[in-house]
RNA sequence: CGGGGCAUAGCUCAGCCUGGUAGAGCACCUGCUUUGGGAGCAGGGGGCCGCAAGUUCGAAUCUUGCUGCCCCGACCA
């Protein structure tokens, strides 16, 4: 992409109701805006990092043999009268009357739903498992939005339920997701730990948060140092074994939020791998056994032939809080440090000069050999001075910028820079096309 | 939903107390100079001063009501 043609709305200036971090880079960096509290237009630099992130999470759901389909924003009250929750959900969820007076809501989760989907289909244990999920807009009417995009009042959530036969069958389910969750989260470049969270009336120990380390984080976390070092599951991973070591070496380790915090035992562990910190959710997997089936009839007949309703379990992930939480976990003074993972785009060429035949050239010549790689660069060809070109290239947060400048060009270099570490190169253009182009 | 605050140009903000022709910086347009870490000079465009009532000869400014937005708390992916 040339810059010239992009729409790229850079805020010099931060708007004054950003307050945090990521809400201020990413008003800066012309990634969203603001159109009513708590919703969000998604610009395209926010857009672009938005569909990567939600890429790899599809990816990762598939992987783990989840199945996507795609539900509406809008649904029936009738069916959350089903489960009664119509009544129960209280002024977050927004309600809407159609034009023959019936009332509707705008989705603030689907359960209901797809147990609907599910029951209108399923009758037999010989369809079980399954596990379908979308990557849908919902809609809770918090009372007071805030942090930007983070807790916005609309916002892209992936989530999945799990069907099953018993329990049993529910936690290999939950285990499938746990490991989806663990590899989705490393790929976008965070380091997730999952914790204990509350299951509130159905009990048990199925009930993991996901959280991400950041200072700025809405809650207060503790756990073991080691869970930090534990490794995560490669591509390689077979869903259709078995999970539970998998599992078991995040779960045994101390992890938890401060309403499931136990200082005792955080305080048993060895002073050195007390880590106290703060932290973002940005997933949840939730089982429930059969609390929706069994308000809503849906049962499945089992190799016996008895019908019993089925096990269920819930898994969402915060897509759109997602950005937030990987700019609230990676940036500096100067703006974004986009993993390469999800990087908008993957590299910057700077023009410092445009017209000069030589710098024109070599940028041009950069920016089609790196778009014949994939990288997707974006090549900053207008008439800014070199300085605002440097602020903007490090405020979007590139993981690569190539500058080219006639200074360099008439040594025959140019300089590459790496936006992690600030790193700078100067070498030839072959070298630096060589270098961004390499596998990771 | 409790408490606090803000609303004036695209953005950041002054002006309001003490009523009298709407301001600055940045951004934008034109020209000239400049060109390697958010340039300089000159000229120019851009405002229902959140909305509505009221007080007044006269309201951005004073009064009342409303709306929107932000922050702290309680609540949440």
């Amino acid at each position: 992409m040339r810059l010239s043609r992009y729409f790229l709305p850079i805020l010099k200036e931060t708007p004054k109701e950003a307050e945090i971090v990521s809400h201020r880079l990413m008003l800066r960096a012309g990634m969203v805006r603001q159109q009513s509290a708590g919703i969000y237009a998604w610009l395209p630099l926010g857009f672009k990092v938005l569909q990567k992130v939600e890429q790899i999470v599809r990816e990762e759901q598939d992987r783990s043999g989840a199945v996507e389909l795609l539900m509406p924003t809008i649904q029936a009250a009738d069916l959350w009268r089903e489960s009664g929750r119509y009544d129960a959900y209280g002024k977050e969820m927004l309600r809407i009357t159609d034009r023959h007076e019936r009332e509707m809501l705008f989705g603030p989760t689907n359960e209901e739903m797809i147990t609907d989907i599910f029951r209108s289909s399923v009758r037999s244990y010989r369809d079980l498992p399954l596990n379908l999920y979308h990557i849908q807009w919902k809609f809770r009417d918090e009372v007071r939005p805030r942090f930007g995009i983070m807790r916005g009042r609309e916002f892209l959530m992936k989530d999945a339920y799990s069907f099953d036969l018993d329990q049993a069958g529910a936690r290999i389910a939950y285990n499938k997701m746990f490991v989806a969750y663990l590899r989705t989260f490393e790929r976008l470049g965070l380091k997730a730990i999952p914790m204990r969270a509350d299951t509130g009336p159905i009990g048990g120990d199925l009930s993991h948060e996901f959280i991400i380390l950041a200072a700025t984080g809405e809650s207060a976390v503790f756990c073991d140092k080691a869970l930090l070092d534990t490794p995560v599951p490669g591509e390689d991973v077979d869903f259709d074994a078995d999970l539970t070591p998998i599992v078991e070496s995040f779960t045994d380790k101390y992890a938890a939020t401060e309403e499931m915090h136990d200082a005792a035992a955080f305080g048993a562990l060895p002073e050195e791998r007390q880590v106290s910190a703060r932290g973002i959710e940005v997933g949840h997997i939730f089982y429930f056994g059969t609390k929706y089936s069994d308000a809503m009839g849906a049962k499945v007949a089992g190799p016996d032939g008895v019908e019993k309703p089925v096990h269920m379990g819930s898994y969402g992930v915060g897509v759109s809080r997602l950005l937030g939480a990987i700019i609230e976990a990676s940036h500096d003074d100067a703006g974004i440090i986009w993993p390469d993972s999800v990087a908008p785009f993957g590299a910057a060429i700077l023009n410092l000069k445009p017209g000069d035949l030589a710098v024109d050239t070599a940028c041009e010549s950069a920016y089609a050999t790196l778009n014949a790689a994939g990288k997707d660069p974006l090549l900053d060809d207008t008439e800014q001075r070199p300085g605002a070109k440097f602020a903007t290239a490090d405020l979007i947060g590139l993981p690569w910028q190539i500058v080219i400048g006639p200074k360099g060009l008439a040594d025959g270099v140019v300089e590459l820079k790496r936006r992690a570490t600030g790193e700078k190169q100067t070498v030839s253009l072959e070298s630096a096309l060589a270098r961004v182009t390499e596998k990771a």
